[in-house]
DNA sequence: CTAGAAATATGATTTATATCATGTTTTATT
DNA sequence: AATAAAACATGATATAAATCATATTTCTAG
């Protein structure tokens, strides 16, 4: 990590994409006085399970992983975030330390409000407050959706709705097919919630299948339609 | 479900450990005018998967379950709740459909507060805002964490858990070791995320462990020292 | 009170997936 | 460029847990 030249907030790029787009005037330039400018080094973290959060965190670029890890050591990946993204939120306000680490996946620029600024904030921007609510709710169906696969879904399905994820979430290239991010194949598997050697497995097996095809750690989607089925998600 | 007599708000026992504690005055007489108050029979739905939320539930007695429907049919429960909590703002807050059922387990006194009157009182009071984000909040937490415990946690430490878990939300019989709550076989699978049949066998394991014992529907914890080991929990 | 239907229990079998093992390729480091 | 280390790949094997099958018990409705 390594302080980095103080970025406006006013004409933050990725703000507008977040939740503090409607924010101006007063508020904003509080946050903006306040808070602090970092770079992070692809795979440095940026906070640590089990300490109390000091404020909340602004993705300006790269992307990031949020992961929990297990009583084996092993890692579940539970969300990934990008430019316009904010972190760290759900702890600081249930008032609990983090219950997942952050890890950049790439170089990112981040910036960290401090949490009385923050909350300062929220109290005079009902907006605001709404906004956040929409997201934790959000994040919750995400979840309980995520509880109800693993219940229930074999690990192919679950490979499948986990590429789709990975499009949704990050996008493709030009050619509408390659996925833009790159993950090891063990994060892959910790997105999906299995041993390495089966998601290793089933890569190959849908690029045997004819769904996507492999160079090195990119992804490309060559049949659509086909992963949908084999995702099998209804509604 | 059926009419019944209007609940006084001002003077609601369950209201006192709900997220509307600190409300008096204009606001809460709001609530009360316009809320409507319900009986649900045990086993009857207050609402269902897929629908639009029309406002939100409060409990004033009777415990529900929260679940959703896997694609094979095979419900999830997503969470446990009773007197005091609130149900169906997930979905009122993110502007989504339900993601999930909401069934009486035991007959069961509800309210519904429109959802114009209940975003009106979010709006002009923050401490209310700030209530909803921190039970949201430490919703996604717990969700989080099953999630992470289905990924990699064996059935049996999550049956033990699962127990652990209904003792936390609804306690116990004056005894301090036998479960006030009464689930089917069937219904602690859903929540173990098993089949029934592993479900049964597990209990009676736990038995012949001597960590719990049976009768009928009634689980009595006789070693909790055990059982914790068995859920091997760390933190 | 009895018949039928659920729910519970338990055994036998199958299957999905983890684990173990080993080889190959890619990436990083001196 | 050479060497080590990590990531990837794939086969063989083990095993946890699902499924199938069939009693038995408990609940429910007439």
């Amino acid at each position: 990590m390594k302080a980095t030249k103080h970025l406006d907030c006013e004409h933050c790029e990725s703000r507008y994409k977040s939740i503090f787009c409607d924010l101006k005037g007063e508020q904003l330039a509080a946050i903006n006085e306040h808070k602090g400018c970092n770079i992070y080094k692809k795979g440095q973290t940026i906070f640590s399970e089990g300490f109390f959060p000091q404020g909340i965190f602004c993705i300006n670029s790269g992307k990031v992983k949020i992961a929990q890890a297990g009583d084996n050591g092993r890692e579940q990946i539970m969300r990934l975030t990008k430019e316009g993204d904010i972190l760290g939120y759900r702890a600081l306000l249930s008032g609990e330390k983090y219950s997942a680490s952050a890890v950049a996946l790439e170089d990112c620029n981040v910036c960290l409000i401090p949490k009385d600024i923050f909350f300062k904030v929220i109290e005079s921007e009902t907006s605001l407050s709404m906004q956040i609510m929409k997201l934790l709710s959000h994040d919750l169906g995400k979840a309980e959706h995520k509880i109800t696969d693993l219940a229930q879904k074999p690990v192919r399905e679950r490979m499948a709705e986990a590429i789709l994820f990975l499009k949704e979430t990050y996008g493709t290239e030009p050619d509408g097919k390659t996925l833009v991010i790159s993950l090891s194949r063990e994060e892959i598997a910790n997105i999906v919630g299995t041993a390495t050697e089966t998601a290793i497995r089933l890569l190959s097996e849908f690029k045997a299948d004819a769904i996507i095809e492999l160079q090195g750690k990119k992804i490309k989607i060559v049949n659509y339609d086909k992963l949908l089925k084999t995702a099998n998600i209804h509604d």
